[in-house]
DNA sequence: TAGGCCATCTGGTCCT
DNA sequence: AGGACCAGATGGCCTA
């Protein structure tokens, strides 16, 4: 970081740095005590910084204090920043069908997961006749049609999920809500599509987890998937969307 | 023990 | 100057 060989701060001691010699160590004001230029200034940033302010200089004792601290807040940063991801991705997870036994997908496993599923709901939207469409999840079957979307399934778990009312359906948002996540007793209940599954445009679509779950298109033929090239597969493997 | 997954640290870059 | 974002490195944990 080029930032971090400043000597100098605009308008004099720096914030983080002031702590036990709060002020200025005088004895560093001496050109002869400072690190060399050459070192901490590479010509080119030293003849940018001859135009800014006026700052004063650092010990540094306080250059290393200043650095680590920077260090220190920019961990937490990042720290929070993964941790928000992370939640996010906690979220996702929830709104994607899974199975109550199923071990928690990874990272890579949901974010793949979520792109297929949309897609394929996408797609199942747009080769929408203008009739009701069906999307099957396991035993779990989501309607959607001109009057809103209802999500309906055989096992109590989900039932019949009502969050407005279109008309004479019930009808829930889509992506359904994650209280309104699917559950689905079990894995042979899940329509597959095998190898004449579809893969949306996507470099890495094909999943590597038999946890990716398939999404079945009962009323429309989608068309036949791309070959799969440069993938490698592992024993549990099955082709998802 | 190797490999996968993950959290964290780190330095670079870009932006405000 | 500082924050956000990113990608690489690293070490811990777990499982086959």
């Amino acid at each position: 970081m080029s930032s971090e060989y400043s000597f100098c701060s605009e308008g004099g001691f720096d914030e983080l740095s002031s702590s036990s010699d709060s002020g200025f160590d005088v004895s560093f004001e001496s050109p002869k005590h400072e690190v060399p230029t050459d070192t901490l200034f590479p010509p080119a940033k030293e003849e940018k910084r001859k135009k800014t302010r006026n700052t004063r200089c650092k010990s540094p004792t306080q250059v290393l204090r200043l650095k680590r601290n920077r260090r220190i807040k920019a961990n937490d940063r990042e720290r929070h920043r993964m941790h928000t991801l992370n939640d996010a991705l906690e979220r996702l997870r929830m709104a994607l069908p899974t199975f109550p036994e199923d071990t928690k997908l990874t990272k890579i496993e949901t974010l793949r997961f979520a792109h297929n599923y949309i897609w394929a709901l996408s797609q199942t939207l747009g080769n929408s006749d203008g009739g009701e469409i069906t999307v099957n999840v396991g035993n779990v079957t989501v309607s959607i049609s001109e009057n809103g979307n209802m999500i309906t399934s055989s096992t109590g778990s989900c039932a019949v999920a009502a969050q407005k009312r279109l008309g004479p359906q019930h009808t829930v948002g889509f992506p359904y809500p994650p209280q309104e996540r699917f559950v689905a007793p079990e894995w042979q209940e899940y329509d597959c599509y095998s190898d004449q599954s579809v893969s949306p445009p996507m470099q890495y679509q094909p999943c590597y987890d038999q946890r990716m779950y398939q999404v079945h298109r009962p009323q429309h033929q989608l068309p036949p998937p791309p070959p799969h090239h440069h993938m490698p597969h592992h024993n549990n493997m099955y082709q998802c969307l």
